[in-house]
DNA sequence: TTAAACTGTAACTATTATTATTTCAGTTAA
DNA sequence: TTAACTGAAATAATAATAGTTACAGTTTAA
């Protein structure tokens, strides 16, 4: 999966343990350990689906804006990562059967499949992925 | 995911639909639209696996060894895709509590969730596969 | 009222991953 | 003994990903 996903979960994490003051990309960013344009497009993606808000100016940055305990890696994952799950197919070639049809076949099989990855990864809020953070130190 | 998947449920449900004779890595690379060398690279994973047999020299090419019914894909992920789904960290940088520690979680939740994925195309066989591509024809 | 610390983005460069291509050795059948 | 094939290594081309530079806009505080 690409790492926009484990970019935006690090963030929001991140965000959620310190959820008293605005950290700046920066700090996020050497967290993570890329670059701060970097985060900084991921966080704005999350921005604007409402789970972080942002502040320009001297003592901007990002802080977590919704509840830790809703949002999941599910959301996450649809946010950044949907369709990476269906296989790549290289172009078409209609005149053999299986060339001209396999790829609705899978796409169909995998769109299903990415429905049943979505329920698991429902089941994991940021706040567990904190607590498991925490536990493991 | 990885285009592999893909060029060896093409391979393999073309050969499912040609059991009485040999296929060239030509003519499954031209179905497939790609290179014959790289189709090579797969049908030999396959080969390796015990899916097909191949035979060299004149009238050679490859051919269906096992049960179509009894194929899945699951098998084929876990030959040609399997760990794809983990999300790719960053180099970790130690110095921070989640960037030390993400990985870990991060990791044990897409084993299981590979795990889900890989039930849920346990599902499917080449035989399936080869009924639905024939269906939308 | 201006400098410093921020975000927001676009444009560009570098790096890495993927795919295609070339090449050639080995096998088999006619 | 030649033509049709697989097997596989090495290299080239292309595409995807990530890093970098640059700069406009915002906000705070001295």
């Amino acid at each position: 999966m690409n790492s926009d996903f484990t970019l935006a979960v690090h963030s929001l994490t991140l965000l959620a343990t310190l959820p008293d003051r605005m950290s700046s990309s920066d700090a996020i960013a050497a967290s993570a350990s890329v670059h701060p344009v970097r985060i900084r497009k991921v966080l704005s993606l999350l921005r604007k689906h409402g789970f972080i808000e942002s502040k320009e100016g001297t003592g901007g940055g990002f802080i977590f804006s919704s509840n830790p305990k809703v949002v999941t890696l599910r959301e996450i994952y649809q946010l950044t990562s949907e369709g990476t799950l269906q296989p790549k197919c290289p172009q078409v070639n209609d005149s053999c059967v299986v060339g001209s049809n396999l790829e609705n076949v899978l796409y169909s099989i995998f769109t299903d499949g990415e429905e049943h990855l979505g329920q698991f990864l429902g089941q994991y809020s940021i706040e567990d992925v904190v607590n498991s953070v925490k536990q493991k130190q």
